[in-house]
DNA sequence: CCAATATGATACTGTTCAGTATCATATTTA
DNA sequence: TAAATATGATACTGAACAGTATCATATTGG
């Protein structure tokens, strides 16, 4: 690849995100991306191999750029009722993102003909916020803070709670909770939680 | 329609169930249906109108005889602990439920190009459930059983903590746990629910 | 500057498939 | 039984679209 095509590939992807996260993948069609950005199909072979090629450069991309969102100020003084509560909004505010929800629907859509994906997209998903509230939780428990018989079953719940089954009304139909009600329900399922953990 | 073809009809509806879940709607041809069925487009279109109504039928029957799924014996003397145990593998067991699975992600590739089909499942599917279990609540409280802020919101968790961020696994990937690990997470979900309620 | 190569523009191929058309045959109802 | 209608068998139409082919042009590294 020429060092001048670096740029037009990051467009293509750009665009390409945009088209499937609005679309879909299979309605979508390469002409309509060309449309947009310019170039031709065989500079997109070039680059992503075929559509599916495609289709992963943009998974990879917007899995590494949400992410990000799920990043959490720790203040080591706070007390653990604070601690999880900004753990919780954030986690929240995350699963809700717009993006995120397409970015699903998107990717489910690939469970037949592409599982490999699939397990990508829940590698950097759901198991890497696990991972990161499990850890929290290990130390805390260190710390005497937590008594936990099941980290990670606790773990598992925590973050279903914070899904709740509303969540799936937001991942199926789109219908996003104000932020307002976010709140509500983070404060809500810390409470709960920290009830039944001291 | 003539009275001898309802059983034609039902049968439609049977196959088309098969080859929807294993295959997708897209992936389906309706000549395929018809190798497997007999009969011919005509009479497909006839009964169904066109493709698409043949998928809301598919839908209609098949959370019609899953919601059966969810039916669970109430035994009034049993203390909450158990009854609550009663409901929550049941539900857990109706949750993960391969077909229940499939369902889900067939019907949400459905979300762009037929909303009011996504609606209906989340109708009869997660509101169904949340309904259930809320009358349920509504009543230990009045009889003094359990003590509770925000039924609603206490009711949208526990249903989430049933699910437990595992169950993304199943729904993405197709990943079921075995009966043990439903148990396992049943009960827990129960004593942590238990212990931030009384 | 020049050969090698990447890209743009465009047209083409081959396939898949929903939906329609046709006509012969079977079933129903009156 | 006869007219009306539903069905079966089959072929067809038209559109959508991934992937390929071609050739002229632009960009690169040596």
């Amino acid at each position: 690849m020429r060092p001048s095509s670096l740029k037009k590939r990051q467009r293509y992807i750009s665009v390409a995100t945009d088209l499937f996260l609005e679309q879909g993948y299979d309605g979508t069609c390469l002409d309509q991306l060309i449309k947009h950005c310019g170039g031709s199909k065989l500079t997109i072979y070039n680059y992503f191999g075929d559509k599916k090629g495609l289709l992963k450069a943009v998974v990879v991309e917007l899995t590494d750029s949400l992410i990000e969102g799920l990043k959490f100020e720790l203040i080591d003084s706070d007390a653990i009722d604070s601690q999880l509560m900004n753990f919780s909004t954030c986690y929240i505010k995350y699963i809700y993102t717009p993006e995120l929800l397409q970015l699903s629907r998107l990717v489910m859509t690939q469970s037949k003909t592409d599982p490999e994906l699939v397990d990508f997209f829940l590698e950097r998903g759901a198991c890497h916020s696990q991972a990161v509230l499990h850890a929290y939780f290990k130390q805390q428990i260190q710390l005497g803070r937590l008594n936990l018989d099941d980290p990670f079953l606790a773990c598992d719940q925590f973050l279903g709670a914070l899904k709740g089954n509303r969540y799936f009304e937001a991942l199926f139909a789109n219908r996003i909770p104000s932020e307002e009600e976010m709140l509500r329900y983070a404060k809500h399922a810390v409470d709960t939680f920290l009830l039944s953990s001291k």
